[in-house]
DNA sequence: TTAATACTTAGAGTTTACTCTAAGTCAAGA
DNA sequence: TCTTGACTTAGAGTAAACTCTAAGTATTAA
């Protein structure tokens, strides 16, 4: 297949109808459509929405996935733009990740704490 | 030291007075004061907030953390609900950091590859 | 004495990112 | 024909986590 509906599309990306429409509202995704103005997304759709996602997931705000994407359907010129932002962003995760990691660790101290408390009958699982 | 006004515990634990206040007005925080009704933060304050900064900072939501923080406040019958949540949130940011991993690898590439469109031009930094 | 800082309750406002409703139209398939 | 699923605009609602204002009081340090 090449040609998803709105509802396919959304099962395959799991993001709502509504949802879909308000990205590409605010113009995070451009989307075809056939001769009755019903939306036609495409394979490429998918691989443009699954590269936001990541974005998303590492924390990228709705405004800057925008900034973002409105240069990605602008030219080539926006390229060092793009990459700029991306390795801002990627600083930032980085730090995330840091922040992240000692957290986890005082997670898993707490854990030990209370299991060495309750006398190991809970050390499993 | 060991006795802080809200001012100055705000500034060393880096949340505002209103969150101190809503915080505590929430149950995350037990808060001692003095003759005057005010607000005297100690150290155990202090590695408490922290603690569930911690939290927070792994993704924890403050509905989690109120509970948690409830039953630290209770006795030690409730050790085990807190071990139990501690473990179930731990398994959540495991997963959540894998993801995030798979979100950083897909950001490393987009950058390689603006980098080589770019003619490694942008590569310092 | 005045400024700074603290206290209270109650509730309004903010931001982000959706999520949904209303009210109406249109086109394809059983 | 009727149901299903698509479309539109415009705006309201939701949830989380703060953030702030109002309006009044109290204490402390300069």
């Amino acid at each position: 297949m090449l040609a998803y509906s709105i509802g396919e599309f959304s099962k395959m990306v799991g993001l709502s109808g509504y949802t879909l429409r308000f990205y590409e509202k605010e113009g995070l995704i451009k989307v075809n459509r056939d001769e009755n103005n019903v939306r036609i997304y495409s394979d490429e759709n998918k691989l443009w929405i699954e590269s936001l996602l990541h974005l998303k997931n590492t924390g990228m705000s709705l405004k800057d996935m925008k900034k973002f994407a409105m240069w990605g359907h602008g030219g080539d010129e926006t390229m060092e733009d793009r990459l700029t932002l991306l390795k801002n962003h990627r600083k930032k995760v980085l730090e995330d990740l840091e922040e992240l990691r000692q957290s986890l660790e005082h997670l898993d101290n707490k854990i030990n704490f209370y299991e060495n408390e309750l006398g190991d009958c809970f050390s499993e699982n």
